[in-house]
DNA sequence: GCGCCAGCTG
DNA sequence: CAGCTGGCGC
């Protein structure tokens, strides 16, 4: 089976891109988009039922919003942090939808959106930091419930300086400064693999590339986006690719997709 | 020779549909058009002078703009109506940039896009109507100095009934006032003659349809474009038609060209 | 740079 | 309905 995940940055916008991405990548089984920014009552449901996928969706105004795309059913879709928590301490961490969750086969599948932060030490970076640690939670919960999960999608943290065309100066940056990898590093103690790395140690891979700055043509990117497994999970994993053509189209989202293959 | 005139509504967002349409008439002498929206810094030189053309422009940002795509120099450019008049009683009436005029051969085209005047009986509606008293006094100032004048552009004012797809209770409707026709009356009757009316004197034939509405499709068009030609020129003239073409394409201007031919 | 929106004009 | 702007977010 393969996992896709990709922050498409519009899904109306992006929408042709995509359905040529899932022609051309059949054996995709499902497919976690973010950054939809766009409604539920406004969501493009035909372009994907057209093709033969099921959607599933949690989207809002303008901002973020994330959606599952599925060949098959899915079952138990939840989302928010509420869903499966239960009433928040802090309900603001619920109000921008960034979270979805479906089991598909005996997979727990949770596509995520993390806050980006915008500038390090403003409101934004302690929001992203306070819904880092939630999550934490929000997994341990899940953890209790499903033998094997899979967190992927838009992380906003590059966790090593490998994943970053140029560390110089990073701790002081948003997406990779130590309190954020530190606050990453312990959801993903709870038991989660960087499944990209079982298959590729060097540098030079990314799925982010920056519109400003021209960063793509010279590669100059940051590697965000993640498939992170639980271990017996990671096992079964034969392959995590990049797959950075459709950020070389005409208007691309400015990040491409990220595939596991699990046997 | 032909001339022709179009409201592009945007020549950044119509520059594919411009070029083509030069390509395929490429026998068009002078290409008046209207509605540039954008500043002369801004304005896409390249795609014209590529295909052989020369620009003379006169922008503003956002609204409005004028500019004359030539096949061959044109002579004595002047933009706005101080550079025909000298300073202005009402300055206000050169702040929007709506009229070029330059002669090419023994012709003096003069360009213009005529406020719209939003409704009837508001503030621009009034700045209409003084537009137009002003460009009577323009006119025969340059009448004075030249034997052949060709005025085209959006002129926002259906002359006569026969130029609405339904003129019922136009008599409130800005563009088909009696006080617009009867302003526009005291313009042409300096002389001009329209020449679209040479050759056909049915209705039915239209130079804009409203995006609102739909209206293209069922013909609920205005005749708003003109060619008003001096006598001798009117006399001179062998054609004048409604290219709807362009009308066609998708992301289309809200108007279309009307080309004139004089031998 | 490139999405989004609201608010403007036609 | 389709241009434009300015402001926000990333």
């Amino acid at each position: 089976m393969k996992i896709a995940t990709w922050n498409v940055n519009s899904v109306r916008t992006r929408i042709t891109h995509i359905c040529d991405w899932l022609q051309a990548n059949p054996d995709v089984d499902v497919l976690c988009l973010q950054e939809t920014k766009v409604i539920d009552a406004d969501f493009p449901h035909t372009p994907f039922t057209d093709l033969g996928y099921q959607t599933y969706i949690y989207g809002q105004k303008s901002y973020n919003g994330v959606a599952l795309i599925s060949r098959s059913q899915l079952q138990n879709i939840q989302t928010g942090f509420a869903s499966v928590l239960g009433d928040l301490e802090d309900p603001s961490l619920d109000e921008q939808k960034r979270l979805i969750t479906a089991k598909f086969s005996d997979i727990q599948i949770v596509n995520m959106y993390v806050p980006n932060g915008s500038e390090v030490g403003s409101e934004k970076y302690e929001y992203k930091l306070r819904w880092l640690k939630l999550l934490k939670n929000y997994l341990k919960t899940l953890l209790s419930q499903n033998n094997d999960v899979l967190i992927c999608g838009d992380f906003n943290v590059a966790i090593a300086d490998l994943d970053i065309y140029d560390p110089k100066g990073r701790e002081n940056k948003v997406m990779a400064t130590d309190i954020e990898r530190e606050t990453l590093a312990q959801v993903l103690n709870l038991g989660f693999k960087d499944v990209f790395r079982k298959f590729e140690t060097a540098g030079g891979y990314y799925s982010w590339w920056d519109y400003r700055s021209g960063g793509f043509s010279r590669n100059r990117g940051w590697r965000i986006d993640y498939h992170f497994l639980t271990q017996s999970l990671c096992d079964r994993a034969t392959a995590c690719v990049i797959d950075v053509e459709p950020r070389k189209l005409t208007q691309p989202s400015d990040h491409t997709p990220v595939i596991v293959t699990i046997d």
